[in-house]
DNA sequence: CTGAAAGCGCTTACAG
DNA sequence: CTGAAAGCGCTTACAG
């Protein structure tokens, strides 16, 4: 089909060092074991007629005949390389792309994979994901079907952000959103707040439920956290805060604590001082009149490291020592305390 | 190695529908020519056990076999992904997706290439280029080496930019520097200049060559254009600027556009009232105080599907037949007046 | 120490 | 109309 009139093969390898296509093969992987021992002479022949040649071993051969290919897949349910995602994927592939080399491994983007609904499907009839060692998805939203087929077809892969939607054990590398939520809490009421309202978008996702996890938990402390559910229309909002008397905001995450400010700042209340904002989300990047945001500060560089790092061992780890292995891990964000956090009844 | 447990293949499918193994291959590659006809009765027994399984075509197998892959490799002479790359690879990678999307291919990132004096190695010991039908090769400096190695091997390629280094016929898309500049010349004529000072860095490249040979052609214009290659101490501008009796400084790129003009700054000159200023290169997110720079708006985008395009094409076309293609493409660019090439003598 | 053989999963002549 | 066979380039038992 492509006609591969360059291509030097082992056998022709094996016909000019004399010797058989086997050795060949032995000298490449380096088998030196106890059965086989390659005098440094034949060694010696077989090297240098691969320098004097253009060969190198085809993959696809190597696949087939059962050895890793060193060839990592990304799956991204969404388009991974626009402008407007490179906000979120920037940093993650930025990280994948610079373990992968460390790894030695290069990478498959599932860019044909047909798109339904918006977002990427993972199988379909000519999916290549086999052609890789394993696979690591991305986005916000991912397919339970497809991380179930994915475990029972024992195909290595990890997911980058807490999943526990299915009942099977999926692997991933994620933030812990509950234990930063915890500390944002404490602050809020370290600096005299006693009243605050989570708005949220009533998401139904792991990280969703851990931030209304981590609310419900502050119910016995000193900041009492009213959870708001909200859609499109934000203009009850005002009235919501009032009725409850809180003087702090969380929002879900930074776009919509920014929609949160407009409307407060239209219903004439005075931001940050009569109403603190905070986002139980990634701010960076964020600004409130020119003042970055109270929130969080996630590592998504190191999420996607470690990410690789699980895949590659899950990879090199015979199944059923998997047990073995932490295969869900949950790293630690940082609190960004930022400027729209402030002291009860503060004016600043 | 793997140990693919779930892997279900064509000889299972043949077992289950009661056909044999070839027949499961004609009717996935929908083999249905003069010879070989399979009633519609066998070919929906087959599809429906398809269908019932989880078969999906091992890409490895289907390649041995020489198949095409659906799989377009891509090659970066430095990291692709980082934040400080994405400026220039930002969009180009973007109109790679989407084109690979629309061809129904996905993308092999070389990213295990190993680094040798900061520039990867196309062809090293382990290479998987093979594994695609063909390679886009991306990079301000490419290996000459490399370049005529794909072109004896027969490998399927394009550069994108121009290239013309070797004798070797390389097909590429690149920009029309030469054109453009040539506007920017006129366009800086027509505003009552007269001559002008081109800084460049004396980098030995095509497109490098193409700007300087525009500037060479202007000289029998209105403008006059004086070449300074400079290096990394532009402290000699002014005296040179003000020996040449220049009104105007086109620079070989945006960022030394701004070297030059923070320079010209210091030494006193109203900018551009004094001395108009304008790249021969890409402009976007570049500001003079607050003013756009004039300069170039290059179809990056466009350049990668376009590359897409023609690999593709190179793919699918026999090699005898390689003559009929253009192989050699040159996409033509935009100039972005912007506000600082004004005309001479204007305060502004 | 080294080679002939089987096999990975697929495609495509070639015989029925 | 359909199947048995060869072959793609490699690896790994298995015999010498």
């Amino acid at each position: 089909m492509t006609g591969k009139p360059g291509k030097v093969t082992q056998r022709e390898i094996a016909r000019i060092a004399g010797v058989s296509q086997t050795t060949v093969s032995m000298v490449l992987n380096d088998r030196d074991g106890s059965n086989i021992r390659i005098p440094d002479a034949t060694r010696e022949r077989v090297r240098r007629a691969i320098e004097q040649s253009t060969y190198v071993a085809d993959p696809a051969a190597r696949r087939l005949a059962g050895l890793d290919n060193k060839i990592l897949g990304v799956f991204t349910y969404e388009s991974a390389l626009t402008p407007e995602s490179m906000d979120f994927y920037g940093p993650l592939l930025n990280g994948i792309e610079r373990a992968a080399e460390g790894l030695g491994c290069d990478l498959l983007f599932f860019t044909s994979s047909p798109v339904e609904e918006g977002r990427r499907r993972l199988f379909h009839r000519n999916t290549r994901l086999r052609l890789a060692d394993g696979c690591v998805l991305l986005g916000q939203q991912m397919d339970g079907d497809d991380l179930e087929r994915l475990v029972t077809e024992q195909f290595p892969f990890v997911a980058v952000g807490r999943r526990d939607e299915t009942d099977a054990h999926v692997p991933y590398v994620g933030i812990d959103y509950g234990a930063l939520t915890d500390v944002l809490v404490a602050r809020a009421a370290e600096l005299g707040h006693e009243r605050a309202v989570y708005v949220h978008r009533d998401r139904d996702s792991p990280t969703a439920r851990d931030r209304l996890a981590a609310v419900a938990r502050a119910e016995g402390g000193p900041l009492h956290v009213t959870p708001a559910a909200v859609g499109d229309d934000l203009s009850g909002l005002p009235g919501l805060i009032a009725g409850a008397a809180a003087t702090v905001v969380f929002a879900e995450d930074a776009f919509l604590l920014e929609d949160v400010a407009l409307v407060l700042g239209e219903a004439g209340l005075d931001l940050p001082g009569a109403v603190s904002l905070a986002a139980l989300a990634e701010v960076r990047g964020h600004r409130l009149n020119e003042r970055p945001l109270s929130g969080f500060h996630l590592p998504r560089q190191q999420i996607a490291a470690e990410a690789l790092a699980l895949l590659q061992q899950l990879i090199s780890t015979p199944p059923e020592e998997h047990g073995t292995v932490a295969t869900q891990r949950l790293l630690q964000g940082e609190v960004a305390f930022g400027d729209t956090l402030v002291a009860r009844g503060g004016a600043r």
